[in-house]
DNA sequence: GACGGTTGTATAAGCTACCTATGTAAATCG
DNA sequence: CGATTTACATAGGTAGCTTATACAACCGTC
């Protein structure tokens, strides 16, 4: 492994950089085997989830998205019944959108599978490799947690 | 892989899959802000950076996508003056594609754009807390290349 | 060498998923 | 109350994927 590289100075982001850049092989070429929701169709979904029901321009604004971009994909979304319309009760032009039962399972469906793939691919990793990237992941994951939090007011 | 492992190992397994996962998700939630080149667009001209020139039908196959896909984008890149394309030597019918200056020096941009946002990403962070994060990514980088690696479909 | 089967790519048509532009109606502000 | 802003819907366009199809090069067998 490479020396550890002192404090501030620019290498600090290089080996967090590549982490990021590998976790997100691992999400792209490994774990989406399905086609069935785009991105911003699964985050969505899954923002609405943990957080209630959200107008239309917000999840826009959330998921990067225009809002004619992001009322169309509420259309999509509400035909398959993954999500459901409601006039919002204090203003009246805006649509409040929902999550569907159908919505959530789906979610977790794909929750399971994708956590299923990868304990296969866990199960290639030798038992001392396994207990040592148990510990580390668990250390990595609230710390980029803070990180993503601390950015996220934009 | 197929055989039982130790007794304790699924648990280790699907507790630490479940944390991989949370941890791709966010690393995916990263990429998504970035929207001049698609996912398969950057990942074709990367590949073609570090492996050289290929024919269309290979690149097709490594980005799991349909060749009638594969040959829109690289008519799509050559237009762009990101790659260009030239019949193969050994074979007629076939078309080997090659990345350009031009797609290398996007590619060189791009990464140094990342690193940049990151580095502002972690400027946000306390001295202690980015020690921290840089300890655990360099312990985490080589575990997590090596479960890839192990996992490398070819 | 002829022929049938396979391989490699291009094109067409269709759908999703994004963009900008535009329109309509509700809400806000002075 | 009128002007302005806000929230969303719709239209038209491109990118990016799919399947279906067409054509030509290649390969193996007779």
């Amino acid at each position: 492994m490479s020396d550890t590289p002192s404090a501030d100075t620019p290498e600090d982001s290089q080996a967090v950089a590549a982490v990021l850049d590998d976790l997100a092989v691992l999400a792209i070429r490994r774990l989406s085997t399905q086609s069935d929701l785009s991105l911003t169709a699964t985050m969505t979904l899954s923002y609405l989830d943990r957080n209630g029901p959200e107008r239309l321009s917000v999840l826009a604004a959330r998921q990067s998205v225009t809002q004619p971009s992001m009322t169309q994909l509420v259309q999509r979304l509400e035909r398959e019944g993954l999500v459901c319309r409601a006039a919002d009760d204090l203003d009246g032009r805006a649509v409040r959108v929902s999550v569907t039962d159908a919505g959530r399972a789906l979610l977790a469906e794909r929750r399971r599978r994708r956590r299923e793939r990868l304990a296969e691919m866990l199960g290639t990793l030798s038992p001392g490799e396994l207990r040592e990237l148990t510990r580390v992941a668990g250390e990595f994951l609230p710390l980029l947690r803070r990180l993503l939090e601390t950015t996220a007011d934009e």
